[in-house]
DNA sequence: CCCGAATGAGACGCGGGTGTCTCACGAAGG
DNA sequence: CCTTCGTGAGACACCCGCGTCTCATTCGGG
C-alpha cells in the first residue's frame, strides 16, 4: 500500500525526461498514484527536482566509482566511464538542463562530479595519451554536451541506442577525422 | 519613435539566451520598452519564441551559406562553418533547448539545417576524409551538442571565448587523443 | 475482526504570468 | 497650432499550476 518512494522518483525521471515541463499531476500519473499522494512525499515541485537531482548525482558518483577512473590508462578509463554513464544518460540530460536554464545555487554535488572527470582528462594529459591544448574543463563540457545529445538522438530516435557507447567514445577519443593508423 | 522590431528581438535573444525563463516583461525592460508596446509587436509570448526562431533559422542559413560547405575540402567547411557559428551559438543552445523541452511540430527550417550539415559530413566521409563508422545524423547531433556545451562553458566563464572555435574544431576532427601524427 | 495508517479523488484559494484595455503623454507631420 | 500616431504606465480579468485540506476508502497489522 505504502508508495514506494523510489519507484515514484524513477518514474518521474523518465516522464521528465522525455518531457520536461511536465505537471505535477502528470508526475503522479506517471508513478500510478495521486496528485495529493505526491505531494505527501515531496513537498513540492521543487523538493521533487532536488530529489531527482540528488538521485542523478549518486548514480552519477556509483558510475564514476565503478569506472575506476585512476586504474589503467586514462583513455580505457573514460570508455568505462562513458559505457557506465548510459542508463543515467536520460536523467543527466534533463538535470544539466534544468541547471542551465534556472540560476542559482547548484548543488554541490555537481562541484565533485566536475572534478572527478576533469581529473581523469588532466591524468590523460599528464600520461601523453591525450592533447594537452584542450583543457580538462572544456573536455569535461565537451563529454556532457555528448552526452546528451547521444540521450536525445537516441531518444527521437535519430540513431539507434546499441550504438550509444560506440558513439560517444568514438568521437570523444578519435574525431571524426579519419585516422591514418587504426 | 517607432520602436525597431529587429532591435527588440535581438535583445530578447539576448536575455534569453542567459535566462530562458525570462518574463515578458522582463524581455520588455530589456528592449527598454513596456510590456504593452512589447504585445504590440508580438502577439504573445509564442509567437516572439517563434520569432526568434524564426530569426535564428535565418541566421544559421546564412552561416551555411557563408560557409559554402560544397567547396573545397569538407574538413575546411567545416571549420568555416564553426568559426561562422560562434555569433548564433547562444541562441542556437537556448533554440536547441526549448525544442527539446516541449514537445510540438518543429519549425521545419530545422529540418533543412540538419540535412544540410548530415550532407557535409556525408560528403567529407566519401571524400575520405572523415570515419564511416558514425552516421550523418549522430555527427550533426554531436556537432550540435559541442556547440551549445562551449557557448554554455563560455557564458558561465570556464572557458575563454576566443577558444571558441579552436575548441570545437579540434575535438570534432581530431577527437581527445593525442594523435601520433600531427 | 477491528482499528489505524496511507491513499485517491476532489474542492478550494492563492500567486504569478499573460493578454487586453484605457488613458495620458510626447513627438512628428500637416 | 493642431492632429495623429505610437508609446509607457497602469489596471484588470483570466488562466493555469501549485499547495493545502477534507473525506471516503482500502489495505494491513494487531
Amino acid at each position: 500500500m505504502t508508495v514506494d518512494r523510489d519507484r515514484v522518483l524513477r518514474s518521474a525521471a523518465a516522464l521528465l525526461t522525455r518531457k520536461a515541463t511536465a505537471t505535477m499531476d502528470e508526475v503522479a500519473k506517471a508513478a500510478g498514484i495521486g496528485r495529493a499522494t505526491l505531494h505527501r512525499h515531496f513537498a513540492g515541485r521543487d523538493a521533487l527536482i532536488k530529489a531527482l537531482e540528488d538521485l542523478g548525482i549518486r548514480e552519477l558518483d556509483a558510475a564514476l566509482d565503478k569506472a575506476a577512473l585512476d586504474e589503467g590508462t586514462a583513455t580505457d578509463a573514460l570508455r568505462r566511464l562513458i559505457a557506465g554513464s548510459e542508463p543515467v544518460a536520460g536523467l543527466f540530460a534533463f538535470l544539466i538542463t534544468e541547471n542551465q536554464l534556472f540560476e542559482g545555487e547548484q548543488h554541490q554535488g555537481w562541484d565533485r562530479i566536475d572534478a572527478r572527470i576533469a581529473a581523469l582528462f588532466r591524468r590523460g594529459q599528464e600520461s601523453g595519451e591525450f592533447r594537452i591544448d584542450l583543457g580538462p574543463a572544456w573536455l569535461t563540457d565537451a563529454l556532457y554536451g555528448l552526452v546528451t545529445s547521444a540521450a536525445w538522438s537516441i531518444q527521437d530516435g535519430r540513431t539507434a541506442g546499441k550504438d550509444y557507447q560506440h558513439m560517444i567514445v568514438e568521437l570523444l577519443l578519435g574525431g571524426v577525422r579519419r585516422s591514418v593508423e587504426k
